[in-house]
DNA sequence: TTAATTGCAAATGGTTTGCATTGTT
DNA sequence: AACAATGCAAACCATTTGCAATTAA
C-alpha cells in the first residue's frame, strides 16, 4: 500500500462521513505531503471496484463516497449545513415494496431534513 | 406557455418514468420541431424551481426528472437495462429512524436490482 | 413594443486520460 | 530492470452562461 493511499484511508476515518473528492483532497493533504486530486480520483475509482468504498448519490452536488464494511447503515442529509451522516439501522427488507417480478438486490435511503447543531 | 414548454411536458408524459435532460430532448424533439437542448435545461431548472418537476439523484449517472405531484412514491432501478421504475408506496414515515435532534423533512429511497423484462 | 424565451457558441466545473517521471519490488 | 503509482496538463462531458435574434404578452 502507498503513502497516498494511508492518507487517503486516514481521511475516511478521520472524516466520518460520506465525502466529495474535493473534502477527501482537503483531509489527506492534512495527513501527508501533498497529493493531487487526480491521485484521489484514481485510488477512489480502485478502491470502488475492490469494494473499499461505496458511493453516495447526492442530488444534484458531487458523488460522495465512505468506507464500506461499516454495518447496513443509512444516510441523512442537512438542509442547512449540507453535510451527510450515517444513521444506523433500516427500515427492513424492500422486497415487498416491489412490484412483482421485480428482484430488490440492494436500496438506498437519504432521509432530508434539518440536523441537531443546525436545529 | 411557449411551444418548446408544451413539448418538454408532452415528453414527460410519454416518458412515463424519470428522464434524464439527454433522454427528454430526444423524446421533446419527437413532438415538435427541433429544440435546443440548452432550452431543455432551462425549462428544467424552471420546472424545478416551480415545483412542477422533482429531481431524482443517480448513482454516477446524470440526475432525472419527472413530473411532480404524483402520489408520493419511489423508484427502482434495473441494473441491468439502467431503467428507473416508478414504484408505488412508501415504507412510511422516516422520522422515527433519524437520530434525536435529527428533524426529517422528506426521504428518498431507491430500490436497486432487477426489473420484470430483464429477469 | 417591451419583456421573456430561444439558439448558438463559448465558458465552466467535475472527472478522466496521456504521457513522462517517480517509486516500489 | 520491470511494473505500478503519481503529477501535470490536456481532454472530456454534462451543464451553465453571454449575447444577439426571435417570440410572446
Amino acid at each position: 500500500m502507498t503513502e497516498q493511499r494511508r492518507a487517503i484511508l486516514a481521511a475516511f476515518k478521520h472524516g466520518e462521513r460520506p465525502l466529495s473528492p474535493d473534502e477527501l483532497h482537503s483531509l489527506a493533504n492534512q495527513h501527508v505531503r501533498k497529493i493531487n486530486l487526480t491521485t484521489i480520483y484514481r485510488n477512489l475509482k480502485a478502491m470502488l471496484e475492490q469494494g473499499e468504498i461505496v458511493a453516495v448519490a447526492m442530488l444534484g452536488k458531487s458523488t460522495r463516497y465512505e468506507l464500506s464494511g461499516l454495518d447496513h447503515h443509512h444516510h441523512f442529509l442537512c438542509d442547512k449545513c449540507d453535510r451527510v451522516f450515517d444513521i444506523p439501522g433500516c427500515p427492513g427488507s424492500m422486497q415487498s415494496h416491489a412490484p412483482e417480478g421485480f428482484a430488490v438486490h440492494s436500496h438506498e435511503l437519504m432521509l432530508i431534513g434539518c440536523c441537531r447543531a443546525c436545529a
